[in-house]
DNA sequence: ATTGCTTGTCAACAACTGTACACATAATTA
DNA sequence: TAATTATGTGTACAGTTGTTGACAAGCAAT
C-alpha cells in the first residue's frame, strides 16, 4: 500500500503541520456554513486527510480546539490594533480613515473574525465565556483610550464603558454584515459608509455629554 | 404495555397540543445551552415523548420547524410594539421607560428572544435570512417612526435607518447580556442603566446631526 | 545503527442519527 | 353507527459519530 508521509517537527518548531491544517480545516468548514458546534471531529479530520484517531495527538477534543482559535483569532485583532497605535491615523477625517483600515483588515483575515462572530453566541459555554471576557477587555482598553480624549470630569469610568461599548458593538455590526450573508450584495463602501456614520453619531453625542444625576 | 393517549384536535383548533410542545421542546433545549443546529430531531420528539416518526406528521424537517419559531418569536415581539404603540410612554424620562418595558417584556418572554439572539448568527442559512429580513424590517418601522420626531431636512432616509439600526443594535446587546451567559452576575438594573445611557447619548448625537456632504 | 519519542494508520465498538413502512388508535365527519 | 382522517407506535435500515487499543513509520539524538 502506498503511503504519503507527512512530515512533522519537533520541539523548536512544534509539530506546526498538521495542527495548523486542522486549525484552518475547522475555520474553512465555518466558511462553508457550519456553526462551530455542528462540525464533527471526523469532518475536520476527513478535511485534513487523516485519521480521526491521529486528531487526538494534537486536541483533547474539539472544544479544547476552538478555544485556541479563539485565541489565534483574538491575537489577529490585537495585531491590527497594535500596528493602529505605532502608525496613529493622521488624517482631516481620522473616524472614516480608521472605519476603512479596519474593514480592510477584516477582510484581510476574514475567517478569524467569522469565528469569532460566530461562536460568541453559539453553543459551547466555555467558548463563548473565552471570546466575552476577551471583548470586555477590549471594551476596557478603548475606554481608558477614550479616558485620554475627553473630559474625565464630565465622564465616569462607567460611562467611559458604555461609550466603549457602543462602539464596539457598532463595528460589530458591521462585521457581522461584511462576513456573512452579505447576498443583499451590500457595498463595501456602503458598509463603511455605515460604520462611518454611526461612529461620528455616537462620538458627537459624546461630545455633548454630561453626567447626571 | 400502557399507553398514555395524547389528545388531538382538528381544523378550527389545529392539532395544537403536541406541535406545540415540539415547538416549547426545542426552545427549552436551546435554553439548556445547544445551538438550534445541534438539536437533533430525536432529541425533540424524546423531550416531548412521542416517537420519532410522529415529528414528521407536524414538520417537513428540523428547519421548517425553526422556520415557524422564527415567525412566532417575532409577533411577540411585535406584540409588544402593538402595545407600546397602543399605550405610548407618558413620562418625564421616557427613555428609561421605554427601556425599562422592553427588559420586562424580555424576561416575560426569555425563549423567544434566546431563541432569535442564538440563531441569528447560527448555521442554518435559511434561518438567519429569516430573522435578518424580520430585522431589517423593524429597522425600516423604526426609522418611519423617527423620521416624524427628527427635522426630514437634515435627515436622508439611509441616515435615519443608520439611526435605528444604531439604536436596535444597542437594545440586542442588551438582551444578549440579559439572556446569555449571565453568570457575570450584571443586575438586570444596571443593564437597564446601560442601555438608557446609550440610547440616550445617540439620541444626544442624534440631535446634533447635520448631514454632511 | 539502535533507541526513543512523535505522529500517523487501521479496525473495531457501541451509541446515535434521519427516515421509511406497516400498523394501531383517537377524533371528526358523514 | 360507520367511515375517514389525523396522529402516534414499532421496527428496521444504513450512515455517522467519538473514542480506544494495537501497531507502523517518521524523525532526532545517542
Amino acid at each position: 500500500m502506498i503511503r504519503i508521509p507527512k512530515k512533522h517537527r519537533r520541539k523548536d518548531n512544534k509539530t506546526i503541520d498538521t495542527r495548523q491544517a486542522l486549525f484552518d480545516a475547522v475555520l474553512e468548514l465555518m466558511n462553508r456554513d457550519k456553526s462551530f458546534e455542528a462540525i464533527s471531529l471526523r469532518e475536520v479530520t476527513r478535511e485534513v486527510g487523516i485519521n480521526p484517531s491521529a486528531f487526538y495527538r494534537h486536541f483533547a477534543d474539539m472544544n479544547t480546539l476552538g478555544l485556541e482559535l479563539v485565541s489565534l483569532s483574538f491575537n489577529t485583532l490585537r495585531q491590527l490594533l497594535k500596528d493602529v497605535r505605532a502608525n496613529p491615523v493622521q488624517s482631516s477625517n481620522v473616524i472614516r480613515k480608521s472605519v476603512e483600515t479596519f474593514v480592510t483588515y477584516v477582510l484581510a483575515h476574514p475567517r478569524h473574525f467569522h469565528f469569532v462572530i460566530r461562536a460568541r453566541l453559539g453553543g459551547v459555554a466555555a467558548i463563548r465565556a473565552e471570546i466575552d471576557s476577551e471583548l470586555r477587555l477590549l471594551v476596557s482598553e478603548l475606554s481608558t483610550d477614550l479616558a485620554r480624549q475627553l473630559n474625565t470630569d464630565t465622564w465616569t469610568t462607567e460611562e467611559l464603558k458604555m461609550l466603549a461599548g457602543l462602539m464596539i458593538g457598532s463595528m460589530t455590526r458591521i462585521v457581522e454584515q461584511l462576513l456573512i450573508d452579505n447576498r443583499h450584495d451590500q457595498n463595501i463602501v456602503d458598509l463603511i459608509d455605515l460604520g462611518d456614520k454611526q461612529l461620528r453619531l455616537i462620538l458627537l453625542g459624546a461630545s455633548q455629554w454630561r453626567t447626571q444625576p
